[in-house]
RNA sequence: GAUCCCAUCGUCUAGCCUGGUCCAGGACGGCACCCUCUCAAGGUGCAGACACGGGUUCAAAUCCCGUUGGGAUCACCA
């Protein structure tokens, strides 16, 4: 096992976002990598926001993607006594002091300081008040040094520099005795000896307000690597407004987990012209060089295709398998899927080719699950007609007097029967069609018989033809 | 407003570090054709980008500067 110690650190605020699943990925492709250790911890101060059932939702969000983590969940709520006592010992060490400025003195002055054009940072007021024993209600706060640079190595975007005097003296204790954010944070990646914090770049700016207090409190400084938000098509952050955001949205609308990740990863990452991935090869291949220093825009059509990449690839049995809750939750039952002749897993073949999604497989499948099948009016209209009686209903009783119903006879049916009375496959293959699956699609015609088996093939060409003599 | 980040086809990207092999490659999407019982899938082809302006250099997508444009962050939220 390596040194290297990653985590991923969401907020248990409400779902597990598309964004967090990229960046716990990264993570966890790092972590992976290296043979270092992923570490899943629940910043959950905020304890008007977070809930146990965000938390569930986080965790079932990662299984379904695979990204296992080695330690943890680690709950912050649980460390507010030790973030509490490291303030306090930055406090006796002199690094921090007392502030009395209340929040709505603070606010105006920020806007005070806005009005005047000047930058909003905290002016500094109780810095050398030596408050010792505060007794009005005081926030903690740490006195960052304000001569010279903070420089942040990172791994994706190179050398950034802060000039030190923009930097304004944090809060570390809130008045209510928690820790905030970025001092929680840093007792914790540095106690947990992370090694490497790798997280969206809207922490950029967090960076060199942190890197002072790991160096205040003694704690071993990681290396940062801040990975390029997503966007949407606007190109702005990427939120509800475009469209599903939740990762387990995309398991409800029939997305492959392995699909999602591959797609994900290729959102900011690539290996060459390379666009299909194996967990094995991501894992073995990860590298932050090759990580996008620049925003991208999440492009769902491309999800589709990588989607229906996997569909197309996967074992027949395991696309069943991913298949049948969806059929289930359709409310097609076991005695329902038994209908097919070959079940779910007949299915696969002859749909794969035509479904982006696990839904639209449904979509697909639906004229095979049913007993009997809606027609479609206007494709009955079409191409049911009066003409086309006498094909029909010769074909049937020649399917009907052979005992064999292979793909094979039953082409070899068909076709003599074209050929006798000189017609062009076309014109009685879409009629059967739309007497067979109520429709003007659907996978090859011998494929849509062997799906339905003879009964069914007999029984729908025989009421599409008393559709036809009605037209 | 301040600070920081970013900038190659509509989108994801290769190339950039280590200038020449790039009149810029791949993928999604689009269009056309082929295949064909429909729709797909597949195949073939087409359109489509180095944001702009200056340098440096024999040579710049690649290095430097500036401009413009986009984004993020500026809380006793995380």
């Amino acid at each position: 096992m390596s040194n290297v110690r990653v985590r991923f650190a969401p907020s248990p605020t409400g779902f597990l976002h598309i964004g967090g699943v990229r960046t716990a990925l990264f993570n966890w492709l790092f972590a992976r990598h290296s043979g270092g250790t992923f570490i899943l911890r629940i910043e959950d101060t905020d304890k008007e926001r977070s809930t146990d059932e965000a938390i569930q939702v986080i965790m079932d969000g990662m299984k379904w993607t695979g990204l296992d983590w080695d330690e943890g969940p680690i709950r912050q709520i649980d460390r507010l006594e030790l973030y509490r006592e490291k303030a306090m010992d930055l406090f006796k060490r002199g690094l921090a002091y007392w502030c009395v400025c209340t929040p709505e003195e603070l606010e105006t002055r920020r806007k005070e300081a806005q009005a005047r054009g000047e930058s909003i940072k905290y002016d500094g007021r109780c810095r050398n008040r030596g408050i010792s024993e505060p007794t009005e209600p005081a926030a903690l706060r740490f006195s960052v040094p304000q001569e010279g640079q903070t420089v942040v190595q990172d791994l994706i975007k190179g050398e950034i520099v802060f000039e030190n005097t923009v930097l304004d003296d944090l809060i570390i204790l809130r008045s209510n005795g928690y820790a905030t954010y970025n001092f929680s944070v840093v007792v914790d990646d540095g106690l947990m000896n992370i090694s490497h914090v790798i997280r969206g770049d809207d922490h950029v700016n967090n960076t060199p307000r942190q890197i002072p207090l790991f160096e205040a409190l003694g704690l071993p400084v990681p290396q940062f690597a801040h990975l390029p938000m997503i966007l949407g098509a606007d190109k702005t952050r990427l939120s509800k407004r475009h469209g599903a955001t939740s990762v387990l949205a995309y398991k409800e609308m029939g997305y492959l987990p392995e699909a999602l990740v591959n797609y994900l990863v290729r959102l900011g990452w690539s290996h060459g012209d390379q666009e299909i991935f194996s967990i094995k090869e991501m894992v073995e291949h990860f590298d932050f060089k090759h990580v996008q220093s620049s925003a991208a825009v999440f492009n769902p059509e491309k999800l589709k295709w990588v989607n229906a990449q996997y569909l197309r690839n996967k074992e027949p049995q395991e696309v069943a398998e991913a298949l049948t809750p969806f059929l289930e939750a359709a409310g097609y039952d076991d005695a329902v899927r038994a209908r097919i002749p070959g079940g779910v897993e007949a299915l696969i073949s002859p749909l794969r080719e035509r479904s982006e999604t696990l839904l639209d497989f449904v979509e697909g499948a639906v004229p095979y699950l049913v007993e009997s099948m809606e027609m479609d009016e206007a494709a009955a209209t079409k191409h049911l007609k009066a003409a086309i009686v006498p094909s029909l209903q010769e074909f049937a009783d020649l399917v009907e007097a052979e005992p064999d119903f292979s793909k094979e006879t039953l082409e070899g049916l068909l076709h003599g029967l074209i050929e006798r009375k000189e017609l062009k496959m076309g014109k009685v293959a879409q009629p059967l069609r739309v007497a067979l699956t109520g429709r003007t699609v659907s996978p090859g015609i011998y494929e849509v018989m062997a799906l339905l088996g003879k009964d069914r093939t007999l029984q729908r060409i025989r009421v599409g033809v008393e559709r036809a003599l009605k037209n």
